[in-house]
DNA sequence: GTCTATATTCCGATAGAC
DNA sequence: GTCTATCGGAATATAGAC
């Protein structure tokens, strides 16, 4: 693995476990064996770290997409939730909501990378819903961008809720969610 | 107003506005018109700060709680949905959600106060929907802790998402969410 | 690409005068 | 209760050697 890399999936784990604000390039060069300056070498920036680590996210969603693309909706939809069942073994939240309550302290060109990888996560969500919703397998009467963003929306707050409650609770909302969808 | 309450209420704006990691003592101290060692003389540290402010919103919630008390379970209800609602007019986030992605950088003494205010709203909400669901106003079928999580839940990642979407998603989450408890 | 060294700014916090 | 003054530390960032 690349030093770029490194520094892109620790500071991933540093956002999603901490916040943005709350990790710094000195955390990253103790964890990586490096300089700051070093880092700084690679990211000219903090926000240019955090956009780099947006498109990473956008991009690995894109990647998924496309590798469950031929698979049926209930086998795409556990995919997707796959993905957040990974982070609460972490401990951690997923870095859309990480970020969503930070918003209005980031530089507005690192704001708008957490928009597009937003739009992705839910364009892909509402695409599934529909396929399944055609194919008779999911059942609901909203729109299906709706439907999407009450699930993403239930996932993200699962993982931050379930930090202040018991981690049990992450599992019950999952659950609950799946068991309304196939209902 | 005492200068403490400004203190107090100011710092609720920027927590749930930017998040507790980003701002700082100085820009209370810029708003409020004074310096910032007089803010130490209120608050010792930073935590302190924090810790009255999560103890402050505990307090309005059970006083809010307590004034509704005898209204029905819609009424409640809404009382409930009206604290995001606010919220979401000042295109803010709760401050559940906002401390909840930065918990593991918190001071433990603060981050058990937010598990106590979420706690606290858990245990409100669940007994709305008990209330409701008893009079044949709510209907849902699974445990009334698990749907008073999911409204929760769907309500600060409601705030979350609109923040990256629309702000119309907020609305649209909103009701939707409504229109399912009363089918 | 990584280092040493340093600049700069910001932040939380304290001492002591008024 | 608020001020001035200051400390110590941490953070982002840059210059220039290797």
């Amino acid at each position: 693995m690349t030093t770029k890399q490194k520094i892109i999936l620790l500071s991933d784990e540093l956002v999603r476990e901490r916040g943005f604000n709350a990790f710094s390039f000195y955390d990253l060069s103790k964890a990586i064996g490096i300089k700051t300056a070093s880092i700084h070498y690679h990211f000219p920036t903090k926000t240019d770290l955090g956009i780099e680590l947006l498109r990473y996210h956008t991009e690995k969603t894109k990647e998924l997409r496309e590798k469950v693309k031929d698979q049926s909706p209930e086998k795409k939809f556990s995919t997707f939730l796959s993905i957040y069942t990974k982070i609460k073994t972490e401990h951690k939240v997923c870095i859309v909501g990480s970020l969503a309550t930070d918003l209005h302290s980031l530089d507005p060109k690192m704001a708008a990378e957490v928009k597009v990888l937003a739009a992705e996560i839910l364009n892909w969500v509402t695409e599934i819903l529909k396929e399944g919703k055609a194919q008779k397998i999911f059942h609901f009467e909203i729109a299906a961008r709706t439907k999407a963003l009450i699930i993403i929306g239930s996932m993200l707050a699962a993982l931050q809720l379930s930090r202040l409650t018991t981690d049990k609770d992450f599992d019950l909302i999952k659950k609950t969610l799946l068991n309304d969808l196939k209902k």
